[in-house]
DNA sequence: TCAAAAGTGTTATCCTTACACCCATGT
DNA sequence: ACATGGGTGTAAGGATAACACTTTTGA
């Protein structure tokens, strides 16, 4: 219970930066486009010798590297599985990685990302069962629900497992009549990790319950674990969205209720309901009119607002807290 | 954005092991009760080259020192601030905490505990502020409130405060209409060791707004930041209660209705509506009665009811909401 | 018979959801 | 004039919050 001895290990900052643009939420993501490399999360060793803190650190060398500038900034999970970054065989150096979240502004930088050797990717490429807009995403029932129900029924005999794979399948994919949950996202890859049918879990030595040959690419993988940490970062954006105005770190200065609906739309990856999603804002009062009509849009002009920043000081939660299907 | 070289650091995971007992929430503390050394919460190294996941490590030197039975377990937050475990010309080596919580029975475990030098300690000792269960505490009034508010008028003239003290103080502890939440329970501390009124904040060098001698001592201290980490862990804690149904694992096997509202008050630290509570319950067939009754509490005899297990797979968040003051 | 705790029934209110129609502009 | 998106009013239903009284035991 005491000062035991502890063993070095190397501490790397991971930060899923995420913006949105054209109704496309992105996250940048390391290396060349055309490279036959996976993509990967940016990330940067932690030096306790330079930066105070970890947050100080992250700002640091994103700074340094992209010459992006983070707004919101959010810890989400640290990561120490050996397995996950290596193979079994693998005796190598041990990392230890802390996750980040990070919010920015895609039109305040893009001149920025081209020096450095980074660029935002739609973050839907690697989760497309996360993207219900346009409805149910047809990945879902032509592929992945199909895989995963037989995994589940290949558990069956199987006395050790603790709460039933069916049970789980149904919770997190919403099969059997329960419902889909779009803040599941991390449960859900996880799922999929442990079914052996996203790359990456074959990469880590894990086996699929069926014959790897008949498993489509499901969503683009990563390196590392770095698609974990993506779906982590999902998943609380989506689910902090409701009670803090976070996507106005995504907002420009100015906008349309409209425009803001689907950036929140873009988030959440659902459709929501137009009026009742412009009362909720009304009567939060999160936002007030500038005044001015955007004519942009193609149809009646639009009333353009801007955030209003002292409700963070009047009301304890300020958030868009989409009900049901809002 | 690449492999570049990490610096060596040492990770150790550091747990606050909560169990509630006599409507006490306690924390397991290392340290000899009547010893001179400020109580700390356990912890211990972690090691990749033994444990494959940071839970499966923690698990084991848990069981190892403290012969403790731990059920949930869960990662709360990573802390590398210098200048938190350390004072200002500290140059020794240098250390990330990983958080977490754990939950147990107590009386699991009385025995296991007399052998390892740690005991459980009622958790309001060390944050005397956050126990509303017989009403408004009276150390906001008399010490706490009147400080703060001094510290708020002090940093009136400085522009460069972001949110502004005073609004921070409103949000946090519930000043000037605002509503006391009780899931702020890390806020709170985090402002009051910002004001240097905790002894940890003074002790890592920052100095206090009024005379230091002026400032009672505000709840127990603890070594290192483990007071903060107890902070996430209570906020944490009382978070989940109300969409998961973590509380059974703090409860015996069978329990009164009344017993299981104790629990859930002694955690949050208010009072609930017994009838609203109980409805809660019902309707959400978390609990399903054994028949028994128990005679123990003197009155009317209580049924027994036991925690039903299969709500985690029947309903997607089983918790218990309670409500404004339910 | 009295104290102490268990246990129940009902109503007012608010918040959430759903629905359908009118308005201002560019082409 | 018409297509396109902007903008509003209202009613039904469910969940929440607040209320006070009866029941069963041990002393």
């Amino acid at each position: 219970m005491a000062d035991t001895h502890l063993t070095p290990i190397e501490v790397g900052l991971t930060a899923a930066i995420v913006a949105v643009e054209a109704e496309e939420p992105a996250v940048l993501v390391a290396g060349d486009a055309r490279a036959e490399t996976r993509a990967g999360l940016p990330f940067g060793p932690f030096d306790p010798l330079s930066h105070r803190t970890f947050e100080i650190g992250l700002r640091s060398w994103v700074q340094a590297q992209t010459a992006l500038h983070v707004g919101y900034v959010e810890q989400l999970y640290t990561f120490g599985d050996r397995g996950r970054h290596a193979r079994p065989d693998d005796t190598g150096a041990h990392m230890v990685s802390v996750g980040y979240l990070a919010l920015t502004r895609m039109a305040d930088n893009a001149a920025a990302l081209r020096a450095a050797a980074a660029r935002f990717e739609p973050w839907y490429r690697f989760f497309p069962w996360e993207d219900w807009r346009d409805g149910r995403p047809a990945i879902l029932d032509e592929s992945i629900l199909p895989l995963l129900e037989q995994w589940a029924r290949s558990g069956k005999d199987d006395p050790a497992r603790p709460p039933g794979r069916g049970e789980r399948l149904r919770h997190t994919f919403g099969t059997g009549g329960s419902p889909w949950d779009e803040e599941k996202v991390l449960d859900r890859y996880e799922l999929l990790y442990e079914a052996g049918m996203v790359e990456e879990a074959r990469r880590d030595g894990r086996n699929p319950a069926v014959a790897k040959s008949k498993i489509p690419p499901l969503g683009e993988p990563m390196r590392f674990d770095h698609r974990r940490i993506l779906a982590t970062a999902i998943a609380r954006l989506r689910a902090k969205l409701k009670y803090r105005p976070v996507v106005f770190e995504l907002m420009p200065p100015e906008f349309t209720l409209t425009e803001l609906q689907r950036t929140v739309e873009a988030i959440s990856g659902r459709h929501l309901h137009k009026q009742n999603f412009r009362r909720l804002v009304e009567t939060a009062a999160l936002v007030e009119p500038t005044g001015e009509t955007s004519t942009a849009t193609g149809g009646r002009p639009a009333a353009l607002f801007r955030f209003r920043r002292e409700v963070m000081q009047e009301r304890p939660a300020p958030g868009l807290r989409l009900g049901g299907r809002a």
